[in-house]
DNA sequence: ACAAAACTGAACTGTATAGTTTAATTGCGG
DNA sequence: CCGCAATTAAACTATACAGTTCAGTTTTGT
């Protein structure tokens, strides 16, 4: 079994997870996305399961596998959260807040951080975690995202610009700084105090460029942070 | 040695690098680079290096002190490199894009991705190395850009806004999702034409939002990827 | 030239780990 | 209750690797 084929195998042999299969899973997934690949070993993960190594085995041919299969099925499982909004009667500009608030935090929450950490640490190794993520995660947030804002576009409600790019500009005004820090586990974690300046600058300087018209409100200075010892 | 003092140390030992240390340096920090921590054996370092193994550990005492040792040096040098402009007679936005273009070239040098993922992999069992890198890479462009910035804000050329904020919105705007997949590894590598358009939507973008006038030019769509099968 | 220092190659220690095997045990349907 | 399949614990193989040691060789400073 090479390394390559694991993944594209992944998705079949999901007919019946066995119970047993399930607890695998779950805690080779915890482990991996907490430690990454080379430093966790497979008797740790028999005895997280709380399985014997030879059924661990017998449901997985080796470690490449196991966690191709795992990590590929955390992309697809994040990458399905949807952080559209469902209803948008209000203000636009207030239905992009909201969008910001719930994809920065989504962006933040360990989990998402963990999934990215080890596809980026793996990517060499495995290039179809790459991929994954990048389409499962990725590109599917984007064409999601685009479409809303492509509809927002036709009615009127944004500049009528390339909705892809503009998706892509709206999603890296979330990944700021806080982002990066929170990737490289810099102390201290982002505060909710941050949180909120970044989406609010984020919505502020896309809605600056995408407004339709320009009314150009007085907002004061803000900082996120530095500058002040 | 605990890896935690590794790399305070690191800068101490500067002093005079034999050329042997040099090449060890060297030949370590590419492997590390190329196939992250855990991959890279000392006998492999010691066999690039064309150096004996006892030699190597006469000049650094373990494999955790080495890796942090040579990342944290390689994330000074990366930082080093000021992408600032020197001269800036042009137009605001002529000079804006010329900054971009050479920011975003910058980020996809195989070395900067090189050291992003590796950093990005162990900043769980290095802290010290995510640190590094945010301080040395990331908030040290940020400031140098905000600084420039701000200086054209009082000039009246951009919009009075927190210039720390938008440095980091700016450096935002091109790691799109053309830095990411490039992070990844995922085919295609990055085209010419990938770039250039990817600096003029962040530029566009950018001066749509901190111009200080709204002359709202007549720019006509454009899709830098996907949409098309 | 000579002595000290740097360096080499290779063997060695101890440990960790992927993956296998086996004999014994458990659970379950008929 | 029997027998079959799943499971287990533990030992086992083979390998890889961090780090050490040492006898002998090369380099270097004086």
């Amino acid at each position: 079994m090479s390394q390559t084929e694991a993944l594209s195998q992944a998705g079949m042999d999901r007919a019946d997870p066995t119970p047993k299969q399930r607890d695998i899973a779950e805690a080779a997934t915890r482990l991996f996305m907490a430690q990454g690949y080379a430093a966790v070993s497979m008797d740790a993960i028999a005895r997280a399961a709380g399985v014997s190594k030879a059924t661990l085995y017998a449901y997985f041919a080796s470690k490449d596998q196991l966690f191709a299969n795992l990590i590929g099925t955390a992309c697809s499982r994040s990458g399905a959260h949807s952080v559209l909004p469902t209803e948008e009667e209000l203000d636009l500009r207030t239905t992009l807040r909201a969008l910001a608030d719930r994809a920065l935090r989504f962006l933040l929450e360990p989990q998402s951080l963990a999934i990215y950490r080890v596809v980026v640490a793996e990517s060499v190794r495995f290039p179809e975690l790459g991929r994954a993520f990048f389409e499962r995660i990725a590109e599917s947030s984007r064409q999601n995202l685009a479409a809303w804002l492509k509809k927002q576009m036709d009615a009127g409600n944004l500049l009528p610009r390339d909705p892809v790019i503009a998706a892509q500009q709206f999603i890296s005004l979330l990944r700021t700084h806080l982002y990066t820090r929170a990737v490289l586990g810099v102390d201290p974690p982002p505060s909710e105090d941050e949180i909120e300046a970044t989406v609010t600058a984020a919505v502020e300087t896309f809605f600056r460029a995408y407004a339709p018209e320009s009314p150009a409100p007085a907002t004061e200075r803000r900082s996120e942070s530095a500058l002040e010892p």
